[in-house]
DNA sequence: CTGTTAGCGCATTCAA
DNA sequence: TTGAATGCGCTAACAG
């Protein structure tokens, strides 16, 4: 392997001082316009880069910033790191993603080497493992370290840092409204577990719709969708009760597509007689055959907003900086899982 | 903002040297247990953490591998990048993703960042932009200042670099012959411009599969997607021809859906009145109604291959490093979108 | 057992 | 117009 060309070697390539060249790759008005012409060709020539490592280190920053996110499968990540780019390159910054697949360890890991200098900053959207955990400490290690810290989406609320969040209640609202409106009668959820702070705040929207509307809550109706085992078996259930639904409100995609699915097998169509709606606008909403009906979440916007708040206190030299939380908010979008309304 | 704690803050702290700091935080032998001890519990009180520009710097490594990828909502990178990672951790390595949008002028910018020094070698597909314009001097840039790089799946011929490729002609071959098998006389294919490699080695397959079995190619069956224009629209054409296909071999996995979600307006049934395959085992085969039956790349086992390339290259010592291209191969996934064996 | 020194690559202040 | 010296944070060879 070559080693890369560095000030030094250019310098005694010339037998002159090391800062001189540095100066003429600069275009210093210091230096000769005889000596800049040849040291700059010369570091065309060899392809001259500056080493960030030293430049960083010189500079005590990087002009780069870190993400972490659980999984990069789903849609909605994508939309909001391309939010994080968008305005971060127009800043002058670069991206750095990191999953964490959904590990705690790893989203540990993945901070300690974000945190030791590599970045200026950090946007992290924490995993569900972490959450089941309860163990923050690696974020209080960051934030006392200095490092700006934004979360988004799934977000710990005991740890002081500026904060995105998806308005998760009102999205669960909505779709369960919308589920009503249409005139189902029977509305079933698929939710996550307890622990999932998002799918809890989405149920709590579900939950909202239905009083609001004295539709009284049926326990049987709410599945708590554990991933570790088969999913489809897990929905069949609804099928089976007296009260079987016409409407299901699945707090992901994935859910709904799989409800769908397993209507589709019970002999049920979608949407004549039962209809779903979904959660987050991804890539399965938009090609599932019927299209989904679903709740969108506005990533891209969540992204801006995030970057935003983290280059704000990464560029603030207050003391006694102020967190906020930003609340982006949901809309429907309607496609062909759901009926016509009434 | 806080400023992170050093070893020359803790030195001062205890007026001792910085490299008594560094020893005792080393748990040298050379330092007294009593010294050691104080400072060790000061670091820890505090979080302290090396800072890794430096440690690199010095050390003129940074145990991090780039990865530069077109789009992050494919399914198929995302697994790259597992495999990728995977393998990466084993070895003590950690990973940073950047995205190039299918932009040339972006994956010019993330080779830059990733090329001064922060990485130790880079893995890249090749974006489409780039594969059109055929300016590769940033890679030969790369290569140039001695920085290990391989490419994957999308990669460029003119490159000297190890490879790793998806065996596509095989991949389109096998697609088309199972259409072929299953009974279908009117084959069609959803590919992209001529400028796609990967695109154009799929059809290959087709028309060799087609021409092994004395099938005439019909240009009329041939659509190449102009992603810039209404997809559905391109697709619907073949529904007009006289010999209307009753089979189609889409060489991703959106054009698969697009084309499965046109034959059911058009009122036709898939599988039983037309076979669709697509290509890249993604989410979008697996959920949408019906599934897909779809080439699998095997994309996990891809980035194995590259990461292990790329670290094989790295930790050689040899000046005339021999670049290898990988081919992977393609297995078929049977599902419900095409029709069982005749 | 502890400290001094040098060097990784660069930019910058100050001196010549 | 050029160069020497300093420092960013760290480690390691070497001296004491």
């Amino acid at each position: 392997m070559k080693k890369k060309i560095t000030l030094k070697k250019i310098a005694k390539e010339f037998d002159v001082s090391i800062s001189t060249v540095s100066k003429a790759l600069k275009d210093s008005h210091e230096i000769s316009e005889e000596v800049k012409e040849k040291i700059q060709a010369f570091a065309k020539y060899y392809h001259y880069k500056p080493n960030s490592l030293a430049l960083n280190l010189r500079n005590q920053k990087t002009k780069t910033i870190g993400i972490i996110i659980p999984q990069i499968v789903h849609h909605f990540f994508t939309k909001v790191i391309s939010g994080i780019e968008k305005i971060a390159n127009e800043k002058g910054y670069n991206v750095m993603i990191c999953m964490s697949n959904e590990s705690y360890e790893k989203e540990v890991l993945n901070m300690d080497m974000l945190a030791n200098g590599i970045v200026d900053g950090i946007i992290v959207s924490v995993t569900k493992e972490t959450e089941e955990k309860g163990d923050y400490s690696h974020f209080k290690d960051l934030i006392y370290n200095g490092i700006p810290l934004v979360m988004f989406d799934r977000v710990i609320k005991e740890i002081k840092c500026n904060k995105v969040l998806t308005n998760d209640i009102d999205g669960g609202y909505i779709a369960t409204k919308h589920l009503i409106n249409i005139g189902c009668k029977n509305i079933a959820i698929l939710t996550t577990p307890d622990f999932v702070t998002v799918g809890n705040l989405r149920k709590e929207g579900y939950v909202n719709a239905l009083n609001k509307h004295q539709i009284t809550i049926d326990e049987n109706l709410i599945i708590k969708v554990n991933e570790k085992q088969d999913i489809e078996n897990q929905i069949k259930k609804l099928f089976t009760l007296k009260n079987s639904p016409d409407g299901i409100f699945a707090v992901n995609e994935i859910y709904a597509a799989i409800a769908m699915k397993v209507a589709n097998k019970k002999g049920l169509k979608v949407p004549d007689d039962i209809s779903v709606i979904g959660f987050t606008d991804g890539l399965i909403s938009q090609y599932s055959s019927p299209s989904l009906t679903t709740v969108a979440q506005h990533g891209y916007h969540m992204g801006q907003k995030a970057i935003e708040l983290l280059l704000d206190e990464i560029n603030s030299q207050i003391t006694e900086y102020q967190y906020q939380t930003s609340i982006i908010e949901t809309d429907l979008i309607f496609r062909e899982s759901t009926k016509k309304s009434l």
